[in-house]
DNA sequence: GTCGATGATTAGCCTTGACTAACGACGGCG
DNA sequence: CGCCGTCGTTAGTCAAGGCTAATCATCGAC
C-alpha cells in the first residue's frame, strides 16, 4: 500500500510539509533554498510528484501537499524522529550529529526496522529537540507554540522546541539547560531596547528577540514556576 | 580520506570481495549474475571503477579487487555484518531480515554512527550467521571453513557459516540447532548414497551432500563432542 | 503607464547506472 | 576443419535528477 518513493521524492515531501503543511502553496524558490537546489528542478520534481498526485500544483507560484502527500511526509517525519532519537538516546549521538545521520538513514530504515526501534524505545511521543514523533498511522500531536520572545513579563512556559542554525548558540543554550522540556519564566521584558530576559533552571539568560526566535515554548496555565 | 562511493559501485565492490576478493579474476557474467544486472551494465562500471584504481581489469576476463577496492569492500562488509548484528541481536529481527535490512542500510550508516553500534555491542568478532566482522581497520580473520559434507565420519566441528538460499531449509536447520557456533559431529559418511548423518545438539540429521553445502564448518583438533 | 525586480518556467544539457540488440572471439565437438 | 555455444564488449537508449542560460509574468514604484 505504501509507495516506494526515491530518496528526492520524500525530501520534498518532507520540504514542502515543513514550510507549509497541506495548508499552504509553497513557492518554487523557497523550496529551491530549503532543499539547496535550483529552482528549474524544483519545478521539474513538483511536475512529477503532481503527476503522482502527491502534490497540487499552482501554476506560476508553487505547490501544496496533497493528502497523500502529506500522509508521505509524516511517514519520513516519523522515520527521521525516531531514528534521531535512538541515536541520541541509545548510541549518545550528539543533537546535531543526529539530525545528519538521521537525514539519511531515514530514507535508509524499512517500517520493520523502525517497529522494532519505537518498541525498544517504548514508543517515544518527541524526539530530542522537542518535536512531537507521529504515530504509526501518522497522526502528529498538535501544539500551539509561540516563540520565546512572546512571553510577556512573568509568564512560564515550557520549551518544546529549538529551531536553529548556529551551533554555538545552540551548545550555549544546551549548557544553560534551555534545552526541550525545560520550564522557563520570563522576568522582564523590554521591548523598547528589544532586551528580554528568561529565567532557565533558576538562573537568567539575556538576550535580544531575534536569539530568542528559534526558542519554541508551549504557554502554561498556571503561572507557579518550578526549580 | 574514505572516498565517498555510490551505493552502486559499494555493491559491485562487495560482490567481487565476496566472489573472489583480491586473488581471482571474477567473470563479467558472474557478477552480473551475483548483482542482478546485464552484462553491459558489469563490463560498463567496471571500466568506471577501473579509472578510480578499485579494481584491476583484466580485458575480455572481468577484473578483480585493487587493494584500494579490497579495503572499500571490507568497510562494506564490516558495515553490513554490524548492522546484521545489531538488528538480530538488539531489536530482535529474523537473520534473513536482517540481511535484507542491513543490505540497504550498509549504505547510509556513517562511521560515526557505526562506531557506537559497535561499542553499544561491545566489539562483536562475529555477526549472526558467524560470518567475522573486519575491525575498524579493515582487518579480517581469515578461517579454514569447510562444507560439512567434507568431514570424515566421526570428525567434531563447530559450524561457523551458513549460506544458504532456501529459506525453509534455514529455519529448518535453526530449529535443529543448527547454527553458527554449534558443534557438530559427522556420524556417518556413505560416499556411495551421498548420505551424510550429521549429529547436531545430540540428535541425527540427515542429508545429501547438496543439502550440507552451504553449512561451513571449522575443523576441530580435539574429537570430543559436547552436548 | 512604463520600468525593473522578483520569481516561475522553458529549453537544452549532464551524469549515473541500467537496458537491449548486435557483434566478435574462443574452445570443444562432431 | 568448421560450427556452435558461451562470454565479453560495443553501440545506442532510457529514466531520474540535477544544472545553466534565457524567457516570461506580475506587481509595485515612480
Amino acid at each position: 500500500m505504501s509507495l516506494s518513493l526515491s530518496r528526492s521524492r520524500q525530501d520534498y515531501l518532507k520540504a514542502l510539509l515543513a514550510l507549509g503543511g497541506q495548508s499552504r502553496v509553497v513557492g518554487t524558490s523557497e523550496l529551491a533554498l530549503k532543499l539547496d537546489v535550483a529552482p528549474p528542478s524544483v519545478t521539474n520534481m513538483l511536475r512529477r510528484l503532481a503527476k503522482d498526485r502527491l502534490v497540487t500544483l499552482a501554476p506560476g507560484a508553487g505547490a501544496k501537499l496533497s493528502s497523500a502527500g502529506q500522509r508521505e511526509a509524516l511517514r519520513v517525519v516519523r522515520r527521521h524522529r525516531l531514528l534521531e532519537t535512538f541515536l541520541v538516546e541509545r548510541l549518545g549521538l550528539d543533537w546535531s550529529e543526529a539530525h545528519e545521520e538521521a537525514e539519511v538513514m531515514e530514507h535508509a530504515v524499512s517500517e520493520r526496522v523502525l517497529d522494532a526501534l519505537d518498541r525498544l524505545m517504548d514508543h517515544p511521543s518527541e524526539d530530542p529537540h522537542g518535536h512531537p514523533i507521529p504515530d504509526a498511522s501518522g497522526r502528529l500531536e498538535r501544539r500551539a507554540l509561540h516563540p520565546a520572545a512572546a512571553l510577556h513579563a512573568g509568564e512560564v512556559a515550557v520549551v518544546r522546541e529549538i529551531r536553529d542554525q548556529d551551533a554555538r548558540r545552540m551548545a550555549r543554550w544546551k549548557a544553560a539547560g534551555l534545552v526541550p522540556g525545560a520550564a522557563v519564566r520570563m522576568r522582564s521584558v523590554d521591548a523598547d531596547d528589544d532586551v528580554f530576559e528568561l529565567e532557565v533552571a533558576g538562573r537568567a539568560l539575556v538576550s535580544g528577540s531575534e536569539g530568542l526566535e528559534g526558542v519554541l515554548v508551549e504557554r502554561r496555565r498556571d503561572a507557579r514556576t518550578k526549580g
